[in-house]
DNA sequence: CGCCGTGTTGACCAGTTTCAAGATTGGTGG
DNA sequence: CCACCAATCTTGAAACTGGTCAACACGGCG
């Protein structure tokens, strides 16, 4: 099990938010079970699938990380609470993602269903026999940490060097990739803008006061509250990383 | 190797910047080699000594990832830099700390000397080698990567949710508990002004008029700018996550 | 039909950045 | 050893971005 470099066995993976599709990637031949895929048809037998309501909790930050899950349908929150109240979300997984591998002893984080979930729960201990005896298995997993890495490091520039618009321009552009949407057509937003604001660093205002921005200036469409469409994609990456 | 869970097996290690101190936990027994330790021993054998000159770069984003590296002596900063020229510090590293681990083909950040820094350089193929045969290794990598993990999250609730003033406060002290100063004794700040602003997602201006107001109110004393002594870690501690 | 949760917009305010001017520090050469 | 220079740091004042507070709109649902 290769655990550093090596030149990522598998096919390019798209960075989405944090934890890459650990899956399959979609738009790819649809070969039954390559050999590279028996890991993951291994992972299928151990698990169960579960389901839960919009805004329930599925683990606490601190609770014993007793399950690796992943995403079927739906979407959910990785959040930080501070002690003063605060929240803020450090990713959004939708389907196909995986969330809560590879922690140690306890979740360093809650999540939460943004809405109605359906997850395949994978209990950790047999997660990690796995990994043990398939190196295709914890390459993967490797792989996968390190998705969520460059992930991670994407947001950090978004929080600490962006402007409130263009954290808002680069977040639809990710979840526009994400739902791989194309140019003029709109996707899906199953969150909240109080959830958005609680990714981006801001306040549900501004959120809501740079998507009416982006709206009038043409670059967006929003036919209703959990649906955008992107009408000109070249002008919302210029306005995600304006040069001024 | 354990990928996922397994009740940490070595000592708690305290939180510092992103990749924690893999080598032995300072303040612990020095009964030398350990069973456990003697992965550690091995990766020494692997090792090259190199030296950088202060701000000088020890890689760059997108560079081959060559070799893993470890502080021997200085400070190194990881840093994104975006197309319009802003920079984010991801994380700072001290003596002791290891960074370019885990890379998957090519480095995702740059990593650059903050003061003149003597580094050991363990080539990339072989620490894979190591991880390959030592489970004790490959858990160690894992433990050091979510260590990473935690770090970057804790990063993102400070530049997503703390005000200018509780940033540096927190910084601060993440600063002094890693170099595990007493309350009252100074500690260094090998990094500018200007890094600590990126760090932060600030500006230096803001850093300076912070620091200054730590001060004033006594929270801190500045012997001078690349030394800080903490006075009140009380009340710097309240500063850092202010309820209102 | 009216209520409640969520989203949107406006006016005002506060915190941060920006711009600009000094103050310190460290290094170099006389 | 001191004077000078460049780089870095600090402080002040003004401008601006984003936050706060408050009112209103919209869309289910009982």
């Amino acid at each position: 099990m290769s655990i550093a470099l090596a030149a990522n066995g598998n096919a390019p993976i798209a960075r989405h938010f944090a934890p890459a599709a650990l899956s399959m990637v979609p738009g790819q031949a649809p070969v039954a079970a390559k050999p590279q895929d028996e890991d993951l048809r291994a992972l299928q037998q151990i698990g169960t699938k579960v389901r839960f309501a919009r805004n329930t909790t599925i683990f606490n930050d601190g609770d014993d990380a007793a399950y690796t899950y992943k995403i079927i349908s739906g979407a959910v929150r990785l959040c930080k609470h501070t002690s003063n109240g605060r929240r803020q979300i450090a990713d959004f997984l939708l389907a196909g993602d995986y969330f809560g591998f590879l922690q140690v002893g306890t979740y360093s984080f809650t999540a939460e269903a943004v809405s109605d979930v359906v997850v395949m729960a994978y209990p950790q201990r047999q997660v990690e026999q796995l990994s043990n005896t398939m190196p295709s298995m914890s390459r993967r997993l490797l792989t996968l940490l390190s998705q969520t890495l460059l992930g991670m490091q994407d947001h950090l520039v978004m929080l600490g060097r962006q402007a409130a618009k263009e954290r808002v321009a680069s977040f639809l552009l990710l979840l526009a990739e994400r739902s791989d949407a194309e140019e003029g057509e709109a996707f899906e937003v199953p969150m909240s803008r109080q959830d958005i604001a609680d990714y981006l660093g801001l306040t549900i205002e501004t959120v809501c006061r740079a998507l009416s921005d982006l709206k009038r200036s043409k670059l967006i469409a929003i036919p209703n509250v959990h649906q955008i469409a992107i009408k000109d994609s070249e002008a919302l990456e210029a306005a995600a990383d304006s040069d001024e």
